[in-house]
DNA sequence: ACTCCACCTGTTATCGATAACAATGGAGAT
DNA sequence: ATCTCCATTGTTATCGATAACAGGTGGAGT
């Protein structure tokens, strides 16, 4: 392996200036530096990153923890988070809790000298005990709000985009509204029911809010449909708590023959990719994701810089809705 | 920032016996290590990762170079890399090279000294330039033979699964079946292409072969379709280059009456969740890219555990048809 | 001709952790 | 009681690069 001593050796100079030439510095000649990068180049060296940043007491990189790094959400995330540290020269660094809580601990503890910034995403949005590890890193929290210590964040407003969706169904005319709801530890999954019950509430307050069981997965669809579908509860919407969900429960639906978007309506949550194909099209909340991860990204820019952060920049992006053929008659 | 030796202080030993109890080595005796624990807990010790894989001499994480981070292949190779890596304890550095050979390599080089091995996969599958780089550091490449170096890799016969929807095609009983190319740059379009014209020269010797250009995106589906419709090209199946295409093209030729399945076939290549979910569900291409990913990972332990690997190790991964509604008549 | 000061280059300490080597102390054997 | 040996702990060099400081050389000014 080539260091810079074998560099410097070869082009006749000490450590000190082949460094000062390979890193731009303006005190050296031009001849010495063209000397230097011939050696260099010869070389064929590539300077050591982790003893580089041992020195400078910074790597250029940004830690990204997310709970898992599958499925279109978590695609769209570091796209944007990428987007902006790419354009600032910033590597990322990705780690995978797994959705467990101890393994976040983990992850975050093996960053520790790699990265200059931690981008963490709770797998349940229990953000308490990460205040404790990333203490004396700049951290902005994606995707959940900080409770106890004092760390920004973005977030989408679940709750509100759950709101959205189901005064759309009840304008619709929809008056018995089935919920799927996600897993109960999902803080997300959580605030979507609460939006759907409290809308319920308020506008249709003698009907009391009934809730199917899901796991953010596909089967959890047709299996809600299938529970549907063998017994007498009435029903005429349904809002599941995630675009999967909508679409594996909408097309067992179509299957046993009902007709979306006028006997029945159907909306989701997420607006995947998948939702403008399926057929009829999928009414669901959409979210700016990728702008949750270049906000982030921007906010950790921001912190890197020396700027401090906390609590109060947090920033919490505000769905739409995205109306489709699941619940307009019009084809 | 606390360090070992502000442990080794509070504990009251030496920085060796703080590195030793923090590492399980077994020389040291429990009581001391006791001392040690609570010391690095009390003072929330972390080890800082930069500086030990300094000397250690390896890092514990493997680079893994994309020509994009975004979408469901790379989403569904990181998975696979991850699934095999996380088992092994080992981090995963992504960078993105955004498309363009020149910063692979500048991507490349900003690995040195922070990962065991690269994972790469080229831009265009020119894999030429990239051996010179990475000469002295594991690497298999992913979705790209190694030319002129002696690299492993793990690829996808794209020609293979271009044969075989093709020849489903004919099997079903088209004639006159058009093409819709990915972009010329890219290798994996090439393959694909040229099976088609392989299978039609072979069992349609006859009729020559009709390409539209497409650009793999999106609107290059219903581009290709204006295209067919305001044509008096006679075609009865239409095999895209890639699913996203595919679907978008059969959307398009939909709304215009054409009755997919029966009259009008339409294959794709990728199997895209999205190909099971759209009406009819879109036949197509199967690879099983978290296999890719994954194989891939598992020949980087390999050679980090001292194996040597070379080309002739490289994988090649079979894919298979599915076959869906949009070519059988069957609904 | 001498001094002084830019300007460039060289030497060495440092980052935080580990590994190799050195040293210490106590127990058991003679 | 002394010696040996092993178990445990301490001291210091090292990884590869950078930064701070030191040194040296040439040219300009007087």
């Amino acid at each position: 392996m080539v260091t810079i001593r074998d560099v410097a050796k070869a082009a006749g100079v000490s450590v000190a200036t082949a460094s000062r030439a390979l890193n731009g510095m303006s005190v050296v000649t031009a001849k010495t530096r063209e000397k230097i990068e011939a050696a260099a180049a010869e070389l064929n060296y590539v300077p050591h990153s982790g003893a580089r940043s041992l020195t400078r007491r910074k790597t250029d990189t940004i830690g990204v923890i997310l709970p898992d790094l599958f499925g279109e959400f978590f695609s769209e995330i570091v796209r944007g988070i990428d987007m902006v540290t790419h354009g600032a020269g910033k590597n990322l660094l990705l780690g995978n809790m797994h959705g467990s809580s101890d393994e976040t601990a983990q992850a975050i503890r093996a960053m520790r000298g790699r990265v200059d910034g931690l981008l963490v995403m709770p797998p349940n949005s229990r953000a308490d005990n990460i205040g404790a590890v990333t203490r004396d890193i700049p951290t902005v929290l994606l995707n959940a709000h900080s409770s106890d210590d004092n760390t920004p964040f973005v977030a989408v407003d679940n709750y509100a985009g759950a709101r959205l969706v189901t005064e759309h169904l009840i304008d619709r005319g929809a008056t018995n509204i089935v919920h799927i709801a996600g897993p109960a530890s999902n803080r997300d999954a959580r605030e979507r029911q609460r939006g759907y019950c409290d809308v319920l509430a308020e506008r249709l307050g003698e009907s009391s809010p009934l809730i199917l069981p899901g796991d953010f997965r596909e089967n959890a669809g047709s299996k809600a449909a299938r529970l549907l579908l063998n017994s007498d509860i009435p029903f005429d919407a349904v809002f599941a708590g995630n675009d999967i969900m909508a679409v594996d429960l909408m097309s067992e639906l179509r299957a046993a023959g009902r007709n979306i978007g006028e006997e029945l309506l159907i909306a989701g949550f997420d607006d995947i990719p998948l939702a403008r194909y399926v057929t009829p099209g999928l009414t669901t909340v959409h979210s700016d994701i990728t702008r949750l991860g270049s906000t982030a990204a921007l906010m950790m820019l921001r912190m890197m810089k020396g700027e401090h952060l906390t609590r109060d920049d947090g920033l919490i992006i505000e769905p739409t809705l995205a109306v489709r053929g699941s619940t307009t008659a019009s084809r």
